[in-house]
DNA sequence: ATCGAGATTGACGTTAACGTCAACGTTATC
DNA sequence: GATAACGTTGACGTTAACGTCAATCTCGAT
């Protein structure tokens, strides 16, 4: 059944170390269930890993991913903190959006210098 | 003028430590000329930081952004390292794209999050 | 001459994110 | 019931990217 995973299950899907998924347990990112001692994962387990993963690519840190992780979940504060919820996921929406930019940018200097490339192997087109 | 920089002129409009900038000297990211001993940053010294930064802020490696760096000056090799040179360009926008989609991924999430913290302020709308 | 503001070169300290053992428990299978 | 395959918890090691001194230099203004 696809309805539980095992630490190397995971390991082997997402191409980590077991190593790295206690790591993001121990800091408090995932917190499977036990049995025995032996961890076991629920999709929904699989489904936080996939967002650490993903920040990470993006160059969050873990501490970032948790608490971006955080703001997916059930509303449970009051006023005050909904509030401060509301900015947290603004800014993060920002830092997305200059990330957007920085990568538009570093788009158009990689084309440039594919075409400089390009450019070059055509000029010097059979003169070895 | 604005055609040369001391190491605190680049560290004041960037917000970054003089550390960090002879930092980035010592790995090879920067190679500023000097006046006795001090450092003289010129504006194409000023651009190459500029996309260190960049880089920075996607969460590349001081290794990868020189790496990246180097695709943009001009072509300087034969056929073989042309063809190299194309292919770790190709890379580096095959990483972009799978950002770009990362991006997207968390921004829907992000909006999501953001509707279900204004639903919920909306709801206990004055019920203080 | 000196004094303070900014520069330089070491050299060692720090943090995040794991890697790398070592020593041990648990199953299932032969 | 021994062995192999996988799991567990420490505990220490490692690398990148700087931070944090300390000692020295240099240079224009007083």
């Amino acid at each position: 059944m696809s309805t539980e995973f095992t630490i190397s299950d995971l390991s082997a899907e997402f191409d980590i170390t077991t190593r790295t998924i206690r790591f993001y347990e121990e800091k408090g990112l995932l917190a499977p269930r036990r049995k025995g001692s032996a961890r076991i994962y629920s999709p929904a387990d699989r489904a936080r890993l996939k967002l650490i993963l993903r920040g990470k690519r993006l160059g969050f840190t873990l501490d970032e991913s948790r608490s971006i992780i955080e703001m997916y979940d059930p509303a449970h504060g009051n006023r005050d903190q909904l509030h401060s919820l509301l900015t947290k996921i603004r800014e993060k929406q920002d830092h997305l959006k200059q990330q957007l930019h920085d990568i538009e940018g570093m788009m158009l200097d990689l084309q440039d210098a594919e075409e400089k490339c390009l450019d070059a192997l055509d000029g010097a087109d059979g003169t070895d």
